[in-house]
DNA sequence: ATTGATTCCGAAAGCGCTTTCGGCATAGCG
DNA sequence: CGCTATGCCGAAAGCGCTTTCGGAATCAAT
């Protein structure tokens, strides 16, 4: 009851029947070998799809030793607030995949301790034939698993050693430069720095790219206050609270997600402070939802829109022996004035 | 070269040869077969985990003639937007599913035309086991298909004829129906809805909704005005603008999603009206966003924190042969009151 | 000691497909 | 007309696993 359809499945063996033909001979017409006459190849393909003929995945990639499929492995859902990209992601990713029709399994990767385990399993069952990761740690030992495992595999972001696989990253050191660049130009010279704990690369990226604006204009350590929040808006709202209420608070916040400069927003609205006129902020992502904050954010705006694509091309071209080292691409984060930042008010030096 | 590793896979047969035994013994050991001598089940099993074996899918797959895998259908990507719930169902999805240790594949429906084709394909091919399906039309072609090809499957949301298959989704007219009540309550009587799509059945359920809750509370189709926009901040704006700038505009506007909700609230600041005083405006979803618009929004939150693993688990529990009628849940929104909705300007009457 | 019931494992078939190999035709050549 | 090429298809093995069936031990019972 229930269980699977009572429909008699229609297989290569039902079809060689139906045509007087084996098995081996409508499985090659089909898949296009060339030693097929031209004649039956119609004659078969017609009868397929006449009859609903669909290779049963399973018997196809044990036959052929291959997956057929990849794997996305979702970050772990931080604090709560889920990754809106992740769809975006998926969408690519699904467009990229049909191409050659293989499938895309998610996957996440569980507590720390099963991960080695989760990640050889998965390389040895041969379930894919590839893997898209997701916001790497710093040092991500997922990453030397998959090596280890010979599995393909690409990803979205780079750990600190990023010299031997396939990614896709934006240069968040230039981004946060270059948020810097455009807070001194307006004449900030205390910024506050609202960071991401540190183990998730980007993190630690984006932290360094503050460090080097920072000397890069001249301006020392002591001109820069860091707050290490969670990413969530409550995270970045507690951390720009503490810089706010400090003894001299920075006179620009710069944030390392959307997320948190939205709550950074919240501590200054509370505290009767203008964004973009008192205090500036700028945030990183280009979420959507900044343009409608209170008052609109101004942030980095990072490309994504077809990155799902580009990994999933990526992996296939890896998967057919591409050189990894050849399949590393770069993109440039954009900045995108709204109305939260604004030259240094003065009145507070 | 990249294919495949070069490392010797340990199957079934190799294990059973370096124990002494035939691979069907091992595979019962493994497999929990009550014919085999504890002491045996125990050495292999030691053997299994020190080899690091895992079985292959596609050929248990294949001898069992079961999918262990499940597919997601993604909705397709409305116009720009990417849908943030995706990660978060996704998430509990594959939380359910790891009980048994089952795949999750997420596909997207193609185009109208190759609906059929793909869900039949889908069946046909016996590569998953049951689908979960998102936010489905009115009348939605594919689960007429899943039905034909009596494939197990659960619903997020209903489309019009709900009876007979398993869903969860959200009492949308209820949800609407409160909303008009309270803002009866706060005093309105003009009222505009900004809605969707109707072809999407949720958005025909909300607008259902509204007009109940407009006759419930003895107003007339007079007093409301209605707007059909796509689901998107500049949809919303426009469709508020319209009845913003209509001769008698409303005093409050019910909007179909927060993200329109967030776009008519730029159209009322653009225009100097302050939302919450001037006109009210109540959204729903329960978006965190809206926590952080100007002003923050009030809006009817859906539940959707374990709406994943509670699909996963109808699904599954589908599978088992459970009845479909027997799996169908109807939740409650809930409102959320933040600062854009108040009792009605008078001065507007 | 003989019988019958248990316990445990091996043998074998098969899931649906792919792919190599060989063989029978037919065509082309001298 | 005999020869080698070529075109086209069938036979068969095998991918790695599951599952039914039967048989060889072992045990308890008479």
């Amino acid at each position: 009851m229930g269980k699977t359809s009572a429909v008699s499945r229609v297989t290569l063996k039902t079809l060689a029947a139906d045509l007087g033909l084996t098995e081996a001979t409508v499985s090659r017409a089909l898949n296009g070998y060339d030693d097929i006459a031209e004649q039956t190849r119609l004659r078969v393909q017609k009868a397929a799809s006449a009859q609903g003929y669909t290779p049963n995945p399973s018997a196809r990639r044990l036959a052929r030793g291959t997956a057929e499929a990849v794997a996305y492995l979702m970050p772990a859902n931080q604090s709560g607030v889920s990754d809106s990209f992740v769809g975006q992601l998926l969408q690519g990713l699904t467009e990229s995949l049909s191409k050659r029709k293989w499938d895309l399994l998610v996957m996440q990767t569980p507590a720390a301790e099963d991960e080695a385990d989760t990640i050889q399993k998965l390389a040895r069952s041969g379930t894919v034939s590839g893997v898209v990761l997701s916001r790497p740690y710093k040092v991500d030992k997922r990453i030397k698993l998959l090596q280890e495992a010979r599995l393909p595999f690409v990803v979205h972001g780079r750990s600190s050693d990023s010299a031997d696989y396939a990614w896709y990253d934006v240069d968040n050191i230039k981004a946060f430069v270059d948020i810097v660049d455009h807070l001194v130009c307006l004449g900030h010279r205390r910024l506050g720095y609202i960071g991401a704990p540190s183990y998730l690369n980007f993190a630690h990226q984006r932290m360094q790219g503050v460090r080097k604006g920072i000397r890069c204009n001249g301006l020392s350590d002591a001109d820069l206050m860091v707050e290490i929040s969670e990413m969530s808006d409550l995270g970045g709202e507690q951390a720009a609270s503490v810089m706010l209420d400090s003894e001299t608070p920075p006179t620009a916040l710069i944030c390392a997600t959307d997320i948190q400069a939205i709550g950074a927003l919240a501590a200054l609205r509370s505290r009767g402070l203008r964004a973009g006129v008192d205090v500036s902020v700028i945030g990183y992502d280009g979420l959507f939802i900044g343009k409608h904050s209170n008052p609109p954010l101004t942030t980095m705006a990072q490309p994504l829109a077809h990155s799902g694509r580009i990994l999933g091309d990526m992996l296939l071209a890896l998967i057919d022996g591409a050189e990894p080292r050849s399949l590393q691409e770069l993109r440039n984060a954009e900045l995108v004035r709204r109305m939260s930042d604004g030259p240094a008010c003065l009145s507070q030096n």
